[in-house]
DNA sequence: GACGAAATGATATAATATAACACTTGAAGA
DNA sequence: TCTTCAAGTGTTATATTATATCATTTCGTC
């Protein structure tokens, strides 16, 4: 069995290294600006594993310093959503980063409510099932959400 | 092809009859009190087959001339989903009308962007791939949240 | 009828999100 | 280089969604 979760003493600073590199990359094919704000809003989503909220964050770069409010941090957040660097958390209301953010893909979330990390999973079976059943009732999909509460491994067996 | 959604000219009378019956088996079989409010509560939300925000509630109550303020509709609509008789959608903040409130299922629901509406199914495949995606992870599920967004098979062809 | 638990009423406020308009910045052409 | 304009950000106000807390009422059980 493979945990999707991190590993407990990862080195957590490549994580956000490659984040940041995939990122600009997207931005830069996209034509798109990663302005100072943005990668600010960026990094902080990524100096975790969980999900954050958008007010959480914006306590974040006060205590940075930055005169923030609420609309620059959802702005951002939307930048950031729609060129698929994070996700929205629909059941938290929270956001979180996306490791694969160069394909189009249908993503799953695991969510553990004891640790309050998050994990993404791509998985075929899935998506094929949301298309299967989407097609057998004439259904044009724009959007899906597929969130799956519960306990992480680690959390599961601790 | 069956459409999920309910006919155009549907009897919707009889959806209501019927998951009022049903909501009041269910309330029974669990001692549970299916009081006037929640009554009222419910058969908001059975008015139509698209879901209904919280403050829509309160607005149709007090437009019934309900004397009701938020905490009183939150309850009621904890008691309901509660019961399995009632089904929050996430992505939208709002509350639609359960029609197998009588087994447990992992449901998935359809949500027309155009006319609003929302569809429930059940998909085995879809159950079986998310529980087997959990297993390979060795997450415990205790909640799965599956929206799906696009257009109902009428607003997509006519 | 008295009691206690459950439900509801009522007030206040917390948490999440957006509208509207002003100002700044930065890329692209003149 | 200067101009211009669209994109981005700042700022203020407010809309929307949700809950905490305590008082009162209702209802089944004794």
């Amino acid at each position: 069995m493979t945990d999707l979760f991190p590993e407990k003493g990862h080195d957590h600073g490549r994580c956000i290294d490659s984040a940041l590199r995939q990122a600009e990359d997207v931005a830069e094919a996209n034509n798109a600006r990663f302005t100072d704000m943005r990668r600010r809003v960026f990094t902080l989503i990524w100096q975790s594993h969980k999900a954050i909220t958008a007010y959480e964050l914006l306590d974040s770069l006060q205590a940075e310093g930055v005169r923030a409010q609420p609309p620059t941090v959802y702005r951002a957040l939307e930048f950031l959503v729609g060129l698929g660097l994070i996700h929205r958390i629909e059941s938290l209301n929270a956001y979180f980063g996306c490791d694969m953010p160069h394909h189009e893909h249908l993503g799953q979330y695991f969510i553990c409510r004891n640790c309050g990390r998050v994990a993404e999973a791509v998985n075929d079976d899935m998506s094929s099932a949301v298309h299967a059943a989407a097609r057998a009732v004439g259904f044009r999909i724009e959007a899906t959400t597929i969130e799956i509460k519960g306990l992480c491994h680690d959390c599961a067996t601790h």
